[in-house]
DNA sequence: GTCTATATTAAGATAGAC
DNA sequence: GTCTATCTTAATATAGAC
């Protein structure tokens, strides 16, 4: 393994458990046993670091939302893709833990940050319109606007949420609860099936934990 | 008004603004036109300015959470609780625009915000309980425990959420929708009046816009 | 590519005069 | 109580040897 990833590998595991703010290059360099000058002949700063893990979490995020458009989701297809969101977000939370000082700090990735959110919300939209019974969603636009917005308000936050509850959690078991979380938010909004929906909902959490 | 409160004044809405760590004493102590000596005549330090704050912000929410218990509540009572929880959270919003680093930074607030959330989640469990038609809560307990914990989640993260999509909103609009928000989540779990809370939450909605 | 040594900058904090 | 001046510490960053 390069040298330049070592050091992207060893930032995102810091980052992700000590805060962004907390970790200096010259823990990153400590860390890996290099000297911070040999750090700074890879990257021209902290920053610099930051952008370029960021570059991979949203290449990564955003190619899992362009697969989900036009597909007609069954429940599993479904709880499969919200894993796997859940575990691109949890690769890369310290963006999350941290993300209103973090954009304040660093311009460029909040431009990029908050196009990357927008997306998911009408991506988690267009889902839920496939997805669920029409006539369940009212007429007025507010119904599926506020159930995609809570939905990606519960994506964004979920893992400083449950790590400020209980910070030692395990992060498999997290990932589950958060599918599950999110999918119970879905039931009011599926119809006839509802009883249906949830029983099945909740013994895959079951099979899955 | 004496320098010591100006100090928690001013701390206060620089933290808000430009994001805790993005503040020194010596900013605060520019912003008051007066000496960095000066300030830490009157205080500590950084931490100590934060723990006065975060002190008296805690008082004011246990007072508000304690209040509400063994009330028989009405839609009009409970927008109005919803509001002024939310008016106190945005007094004091930097603590949760920043939660996590503040949090392992100092972890004596560490401690005193997990239990005020558990505080927050219980009290509105039961708030959803005295509130909500029993029926329409589940027996399986998940039902209202993942209610109580959307609820709670949304109330963390909603300024901060609102401000990384829009940072220019103007917060008493983020402070209505954010109560309409929490109440839309209620909907679900009204029992046979779905349609007619749905439309009186609508119209206080449009009333208090 | 990597190291050691050192320079720069900024935040945090204190001493002593007024 | 408040100011000026100064010290300490830590993070960021660079230069030059190997």
């Amino acid at each position: 393994m390069k040298t330049r990833d070592r050091i992207l590998t060893t930032s995102l595991l810091l980052f992700n458990t000590e805060g962004e703010q907390n970790v200096t290059t010259v823990d990153i360099a400590n860390e890996m046993d290099i000297s911070p000058g040999n750090l700074y002949y890879h990257f021209r700063g902290k920053e610099s670091i930051i952008t370029a893990l960021y570059t991979e979490y949203e290449s990564n995020l955003t190619g899992l939302l362009n697969q989900s458009l036009d597909i007609e989701w069954d429940l599993e297809q479904l709880w499969l893709f919200l894993y796997v969101i859940f575990e691109e977000i949890h690769r890369f939370r310290f963006f999350y833990l941290n993300s209103s000082e973090l954009i304040l700090r660093y311009s460029d990735i909040e431009r990029r940050f908050r196009r990357l959110v927008k997306n998911k919300v009408l991506t988690i939209e267009t889902l839920c319109k496939n997805f669920l019974d029409e006539d369940a969603l009212a007429d007025d636009f507010w119904d599926s606007k506020l159930l995609a917005e809570n939905i990606s308000l519960c994506l964004l936050y979920w893992f400083p949420y449950q790590y400020l509850l209980s910070p030692k959690s395990d992060s498999s078991t997290l990932i589950h609860r958060g599918v599950y979380n999110i999918l119970s938010l879905l039931v009011p909004y599926t119809g006839n099936n509802q009883q249906d929906f949830l029983l099945n909902v909740q013994s895959m959490y079951k099979e899955n934990i």
